[in-house]
DNA sequence: ATTATCTATAGATCTATAGATAATGC
DNA sequence: ATTATCTATAGATCTATAGATAATGC
């Protein structure tokens, strides 16, 4: 038969979605296997149990999630406009993948093994984003373009704002019954609200 | 033997720990008697099904989750007082009851049975809370004291950004190996920080 | 007669594997 | 000889209930 990187990479695939929708728990072998159009056992000779299965798509999924913390720095703007721009792709990303942070912090909370793949690859981003916007920040602030404020403090905010657009999103949608394009406006409402936000807690106030 | 009303009440207590703790799919309901000190046919016999022991709990859990939206009107505060005040007092609350949040919302993204109970009260909480700050606000704005915004976009900002120091609290906890001091060495300064970011969104600038 | 409790087990659901079979490459 | 696939089923785990028994109130 011989059509075996094909079926492993079915499998693995279908195990994304199911995973991703329904999370670690709800998810079921047997109904990735009918997803990905294989029968229930190729995906124990693939993978051997769940858990492995499981632990190659969350990899993935955090390395991803972690990626986009880690700002990029492209030529000299001014820190508000750099800051502008980074909490703005910050939320392109989350609107690429709105379930993905949802994902990651629940199965972590559920499962002491899940959170040791983690927690590692997202302190690793987390130091390497403070330490670069440190240097950014404390450079305007002694310009005296930006008011003092913790850096920690700042990328919390943006994070929070933007993540929580996306949880908040679809209890909304269902709370007052939007389509779709109501939903696209909301959206695009809270990116330009969380940028505004961002930018007048660094802004010098009279 | 007619120990009765406080089985019933055992079994309610500790439901709600294993609900709390484990989600609805994690938690078993052997566990739940185990908790209670009950034998599990006594679970049965009281709440018949698991589903409708869940039910009870969470209806409660929602009806709380609610009432923390809704504002409380004391005396006659400058509207940026107003402002500072709520969005501390939500803090506390949720600061009180860090897993609630991320509990709801996450049965509610995985049961449409647990969304259908819990939208309609949150539907009613949120739009109280609109129309009444709603007022408080166009007023502030006619006297020149804030700076326009939309009252959603408001709310959802505070709510967001408190909910979220507490989903992101035990996570950074992990990754630098916090101790419980320094614990709530971040949940004060994400406390001030949340309000200051609110009231640099209303302020008046230059 | 009703309410509360216990023991034992049925029934459902999932994960995982055993064992047979077919295709492929050397 | 090895790799890939299938069918069938073992084994584990949970929810739920049947059926017996004991306590309580009228």
């Amino acid at each position: 038969m011989r059509k075996g990187d094909n079926t492993e990479h079915l499998i693995l695939k279908a195990a994304e979605e199911e995973f991703m929708d329904k999370g670690f728990v709800l998810a079921k072998t047997t109904d990735i296997a009918r997803r990905a159009g294989v029968t229930h056992a190729m995906l124990h000779y693939y993978f051997r149990t769940k858990e492995k299965l499981f632990e190659q798509v969350f990899r993935e999924k955090v390395t991803l999630l972690a990626r986009s913390l880690v700002p990029t720095f492209d030529g000299e703007k001014p820190f508000l406009q750099w800051v502008a721009d980074f909490t703005g792709a910050h939320f392109d990303f989350v609107a690429a993948h709105p379930q993905l942070p949802s994902f990651v912090l629940h199965e972590i909370s559920q499962n002491e093994c899940w959170r040791n793949i983690c927690l590692p690859v997202m302190r690793d981003a987390l130091q390497a984003t403070v330490r670069s916007v440190e240097s950014l920040l404390s450079r305007a602030v002694e310009r005296g373009e930006v008011t003092p404020v913790r850096v920690e403090n700042l990328l919390y905010s943006i994070i929070s704002m933007n993540i929580m657009t996306f949880v908040i999103a679809p209890v909304m949608k269902a709370v007052y019954g939007w389509t779709e394009e109501d939903l696209r406006l909301f959206v695009r409402q809270r990116r330009k609200e969380n940028i505004e936000m961002i930018i007048r807690r660094l802004k010098k106030q009279a």
